[in-house]
DNA sequence: CTGCACTATGAATCGCTAA
DNA sequence: GTTAGCGATTCATAGTGCA
């Protein structure tokens, strides 16, 4: 067993922080943080005119703590304001580059099984923003772990086998470094692109997880290697500790809820006990593929 | 034939909108416009910081031709810069928004055959904007006409018609130009969502249509009725036009390089001689299905 | 007319070199 | 110091040509 740690945290993420850690501290923070208007029981029901100003501080306490090589992604969609939809996020943008962050890119999450319903002026809300920020330009970046197999296309090529593919080929496999992810499937893979397309999961009953538990683990994948550190400050029912804690990363969970705090050590607690049966449904179940 | 006009100018758009055309004009704009540094040798290369400065006066004149209850739908995306997406995109929201435009939706165009190539800080751009803008919350929108075909059921279905009824369904299902779409399709079609999935159109030699017929064609549907004005102040090669007038809508194109302007006159001229001949090409090509 | 093989080509981005 | 230009990289799609 690996000297691993997985800690949650109970409380308000922006003074955990301040009082709890170093700056420097993570290699990735991934987090979807309550939208505007949204779990108004959980955090007060931050109202969207003010959500700027109510995550500037967070935003200026995860700088410091993230690692000059490290990346910060965060998940999130601007609701339909009277009509229109509301400017927070991009104001949010431009406020933290004025803070420091660089905005290095934005992926989009296609959410497949989207919520249903019918308005008379817009369609289902299908997609959602993850947005890249870094600390510097140069970032830690493991594309080949996320490497998907290619598309259809290569079926025929493969049977003939030209000698400019197999060139092409072998050079992709000198230039790759550690555990080849590609080869489970025995199949040429390329990377992806900014898209991720993934369905929601519909969880039982209570707790539904708007965060499936293939965001962090893509981008823990992408942006971290074993025993780096992941943080989520806005942790929920605790899907990012326990993806990581699956991953070997150690983690640090920050939720102020408390029946979510104790969800998330329920989770995330006895690893030994549950690792492989864990491990075996991972396997089974994470084959959707990014195209 | 009903008296419908498919209307090319040459020169730049602010100026032949300001000159020629009354306030409240459109029912629709559409337009790609020349993206930051990109066909420099057409407009000059507006460089990303300059952008905003240089839509924004084009955007005043159309927020005069639109009619109130019309919709403008704007493709753009940011480039990267420095290591660094751009702003100019999420700017020029903001600034439109002060001009009195209400940003109603953001639509994202997936495009599944986007530009190849590897970096070391990021994956290949597959996506684009369309923003949606306004200038009031009511506005005209014929959902009913986008509506597409349920997946499962469309697709045992149409493996069992015959190769004849294939051509004929696909066309009703997917351009049905003219055509009740919902008619045929009874109970079985479901709204789109705000994600449309779609290839570029891999053009035959010259003219580059990086604007394919799909995203003109679908908006026309969704927020025009026929003998509606539709106006694309960036012309191009005239792809807005030519779909326009397929789908029996007046429509207004402005271009300012000559060779592109002498393209779009030809592709609209002539049209009836053209049409019946045009009208089958569309039925067949246009399978491209919104899911 | 169908099916398969083959090929050209994209609103790209980074990093280096030259001026 | 800054900027402008060019090569290398890479993959899904549609069109063409041929059996």
């Amino acid at each position: 067993m690996k000297d691993m740690e997985t800690i949650i945290h109970h409380g308000d993420c922006a003074e955990i922080l301040h009082n709890n850690f170093d700056a420097n501290t993570f290699d990735l923070i991934i987090t979807s943080p309550p939208y505007a208007d949204s779990r108004s029981k959980t955090y007060g029901g931050i109202k969207p005119d003010e959500y700027v100003k109510w995550f500037l501080p967070i935003s200026k306490e995860l700088l410091r703590v993230l690692k000059p090589d490290g990346t910060f992604i965060l998940n999130i969609k601007e609701k339909a304001v009277n009509g229109e939809r509301h400017t927070y996020v991009i104001e949010l943008i431009l406020e933290m580059k004025k803070h420091g962050w660089l905005w290095t890119e934005e992926f989009i999450w296609h959410k497949k099984n989207c919520f249903p319903g019918k308005w008379p002026n817009r369609f289902r809300d299908s997609w959602e923003r993850l947005l890249q920020f870094n600390k510097s330009k140069k970032f830690n970046m493991y594309q080949e772990a996320v490497m998907v197999p290619v598309g259809d296309w290569a079926d025929n090529r493969l049977k003939k086998l030209s000698d400019t593919d197999k060139i092409r080929d072998n050079a992709k496999n000198n230039s790759g470094f550690g555990k080849n992810v590609s080869n489970w499937l025995g199949r040429k893979s390329v990377y992806p692109t900014n898209v991720l397309h993934l369905a929601t999961e519909c969880n039982n009953r209570k707790h539904s997880a708007v965060f499936p538990k293939f965001l962090p683990e893509w981008f823990i994948k992408l942006f971290t290697k074993e025993n780096d550190w992941v943080l989520d400050p806005f942790l929920g029912s605790g899907t990012t500790s326990e993806v990581a804690q699956m991953m070997d990363r150690n983690s640090v969970g920050i939720e102020i809820l408390p029946e979510n705090y104790k969800l998330a050590k329920e989770r995330t607690a006895h690893f030994q006990n549950k690792m492989f049966e864990k491990k075996a449904e991972y396997e089974t179940n994470y084959t959707a593929r990014n195209n």
